[in-house]
DNA sequence: ACAATATATATCGAATTGATACTATGCATC
DNA sequence: GATGCATAGTATCAATTCGATATATATTGT
């Protein structure tokens, strides 16, 4: 499955701008499914000269004009078969695991910032995915309340996971030495 | 953070090839990071030729020649810059979680072989980081114990959240029928 | 005998990322 | 009253990464 594919079944759920679908991937979408403009226009321009979808310009005054798109006929097919593939990945890319990786190459101070930079980032992260639970998932079928519910229970994972553990990044701390010396 | 950073990063672990490196990826690495040929061979020619890597080629009978890297001091300075950002990017792209967000469009069959074998894979995933951690997380520095122990963490978290919350995606079964036909 | 698998290199087109350009309005701030 | 930022909207571009494939030989399995 690619953007193109996506792009298909957010207009399932009615008509849309490129920019609206962009706010769409800022945010819920993205959170498991990045997409930027360097990926969205493309994808609607291709979508649009192979049929997949239609579009009709909107004048506005005192802003730009839409690109208002809708999908066709032809177009949900395709995204049926986007669908059907029975292994969809499930993939990860984080440069704060290769950081942490590399631990031992660092000094304290600068593991512990970026520990504490990503555990700021995951309550940012709950904070949000609660406003978008408590409206209900919006937007979408039975399957948004699925994913938002995944994304609540692995950031909380993902929190305690690095509460408990971010002691084995640093210099470790030999014998209670406190005691020892009193 | 970019492979040529990583990269780095492994030859400070000692001399590899290219082929090594694939073998790492597939083994550990690749789990958080993940990266193929196309992408390792690339940047092990751009580390050479800005000279922050060395290698030898090292012939062997039977099989082909090997390019075993060796990271220079050059490249150990590059390698700080590199790990040297406070917010180091962790992004998850889930065609499996694009799938479930639009398993209204599909049938109940066909999510739910995609969620069996998503739960088959995570397994196979739980299983791998379990010899891994046998093998006392060989191959880096503290730092790998950390890892290990937060993909068996997030991997039994996303188990659990599937298996508790898989009904969400199908179609939805009201009341208690069998009793109320009894 | 035939098909994988392992060892090892490398490249290529397609997809994606991240930043930027362009236009125009409104709002705040100095 | 000028500067800068946010919002609304389009779009492109270089750099990076992905996924598949090519090439060559030896071993192992059916």
């Amino acid at each position: 499955m690619d953007i193109k594919t996506v792009c298909l079944g957010m207009l399932t759920d009615g008509e849309a701008s490129g920019y609206d679908m962009k706010k769409c991937f800022e945010s819920s979408f993205g959170h498991f499914f990045p997409a930027g403009y360097g990926s969205i226009y493309p994808a609607l321009s291709t979508l649009a000269r192979n049929e997949l979808v239609e579009f009709e310009l909107v004048s506005q005054d005192g802003k730009p004009d839409r690109k208002v798109y809708t999908i066709t006929a032809k177009g949900r097919e395709a995204l049926m078969e986007g669908l059907a593939n029975p292994n969809p990945s499930h993939k990860l890319r984080s440069e704060f695991l290769a950081t942490t990786w590399f631990a031992h190459l660092m000094s304290d101070g600068q593991i512990n910032t970026v520990v504490e930079n990503k555990l700021e980032e995951i309550d940012e992260f709950l904070e949000m995915i609660e406003a978008f639970q408590a409206g209900n998932c919006p937007g979408a079928g039975r399957g948004a309340q699925f994913v938002a519910g995944y994304g609540k229970h692995m950031a909380t994972a993902f929190k305690n996971y690095v509460e408990d553990n971010r002691d084995l990044l640093t210099e470790p701390v030999v014998g209670d030495v406190k005691t020892a010396t009193g």
